[in-house]
DNA sequence: ACCGGCACTATCCGCCAGGATAGTAGTATC
DNA sequence: GATACTACTATCCTGGCGGATAGTGCCGGT
């Protein structure tokens, strides 16, 4: 039975890296910065609908947790590199691992579900 | 260069997860049953600030995506048994790859600040 | 001198997850 | 018949995330 203090240490780290990637916009960010580094309106322009307020907060809490470096450049005018530091790529293995067991859990209500019911607790189906 | 609509595949996946364990009491809940089954009120008290109404909402979602099992016992009163399915096991590998990742990460940080600086965006390390 | 692009910051506001509190229904015990 | 226990449901309310909108400072082109 195990008793208190070691369920919340072993609850703790598990919702850290949940807050790592709380938000709208954290994935679809590391996701697009996964494939290349990207200056800041590009990823204004990528991630349609996201507010320049809500992106820059995102890109300081990545840094914060170096997943993302911010590189400025002496170009004219200056321009702002976003880009995925090397610990940030070994968290693109947790980000798979996620999104392999969402496939397969995606599939799997599917198959459980009459065609015309899409809507479900966990999120539309449909989408 | 990936078109609009491989980025939306590529990311859905990755938040049906996220939305499987969003919220404060998903994970605990899911590790207190990764132990044994459980009924309602233990549950209740293990949790130690969850109310019911939350308790329940939890459960039932968790019941909707599969990861959970109710079991109504014709004991005297009635109880409950909530515990994880088999596939709800197959979701703790996930877990445990979020802890394992979450454990590094942890470390790192500490490792890089000092004593008395112990809040960060990501959360507050000395929790 | 003016316009436009880049990289943001500042203010205000609406929505909703989840907390607080109370109530329900069935049974059993004192 | 009053109280207690199990398993919830119902209502109200608040904090905070993130959207909408606007503004800043710098530079380069025409």
């Amino acid at each position: 039975m195990p008793k208190k203090e070691e369920c919340i240490h072993y609850v703790r780290p598990v919702r850290d890296v949940l807050e790592l990637l709380a938000g709208k916009w954290k994935v679809p960010l590391l996701v697009a910065l996964a494939v290349r580094s990207r200056k800041f309106n590009e990823l204004e322009r990528l991630l349609e609908g996201i507010t320049p307020r809500t992106l820059s907060k995102e890109l300081k809490g990545l840094e914060v947790n170096e997943l993302v470096q911010r590189i400025v450049c002496a170009t004219t005018p200056v321009t702002v590199e976003y880009s995925l530091t090397a610990y940030g790529d070994t968290f693109e293995d947790v980000i798979a691992t996620l999104r392999s067991w969402g496939l397969t859990h995606r599939a799997r209500l599917l198959e459980r579900t009459e065609p015309e019911q899409t809507t479900f607790m966990c999120g539309n189906l449909a989408e």
